[in-house]
DNA sequence: TTCAAACAAGACTAAAAAGTCTTTTATATT
DNA sequence: AATATAAAAGACTTTTTAGTCTTGTTTGAA
């Protein structure tokens, strides 16, 4: 479904507002034990999130990363998603073919499309809010 | 989604079922051209399916690959999928965690899971029959 | 102002997926 | 039996994804 850059880049992006969520930032090392990702994989990947304007970075002592709590709401996985792994998911033919549409269908195509409408929607309904609730009250986990 | 690999055998599979329902057996070459894959990647894959008693094939003179009219009906792309890209989609936890379960969730397991089971029920359900008909009928198509 | 903490950037390496090539095996036809 | 046709098998190459390493830049605090 995701690729693995986007599942650590999900994790990440979680626990980074649960952090910040008691105003405190945190740095790679932290992160990449607590999501149980390779370190500098994790550095690379929060780089993205921080061009893709999911997540701030504060350089230098006593910096690391952060997410305005304002944002929480307004985040959404839909976001995510499309900065790490692109629009492949949103619309790519579930059998490859370049111009499949409701015009001109592949085989699978009446049978897929509300299966992908399905998820387009909660990926665009889920945020960030709703991910961290259900973590910082101990229900849900991170790691491996 | 599924992996390109997945998508060639998909599409294969339907060009063969398609021919075979008029009694034709085709080649790779044959099966190469129609669905727009590389031909001996294509050769490659059909193996697979070979192996996991989705096509048949006739080697040596005159043979080629060929799918019995009976078994339309009774294969559905679940199988394809599975024999091609295993069962990550299946049960792959969205964000990569080993143990996520009902009991040990993610933070988006519940919202994911029925998105899941939408897919799952999707690809369970789709037959080879219903793939080829629309396709036969000149509704579908299979090239890039 | 120097030092250590922390992220940024880019080159590099490893592993997996995608794709190719060559040789072998099977079989129908002549 | 010889031949041509067609798939099987396995080694090989290329591309993409995943992951590492080194060097540079920023910044707060002693």
């Amino acid at each position: 479904m995701f690729s693995k850059t986007c599942e650590y880049a999900i994790r990440a992006t979680i626990y980074i507002a649960s952090e910040s969520s008691e105003n405190k930032r945190c740095g790679i090392k932290d992160i990449a034990r607590k999501i149980e990702s390779p370190e500098p994989f994790t550095g690379k990947i929060l780089q993205r999130l921080v061009k893709s304007n999911i997540i701030n970075s504060i350089k230098g002592n006593g910096g690391g990363f952060e997410i305005e709590k304002s944002q929480f709401k307004l985040i959404k996985l839909e976001q995510i998603v499309k900065a790490i792994d692109g629009n492949d998911l949103f619309d790519r033919c579930a059998l490859g073919l370049h111009d499949c549409s409701d015009r001109l269908p592949c085989p699978f195509h009446h049978k897929y499309k509300p299966v992908r409408e399905n998820l387009k929607k909660t990926l665009k309904e889920t945020s960030l809010q709703e991910l961290i609730d259900t973590y910082n009250s101990g229900g849900t986990f991170l790691k491996l």
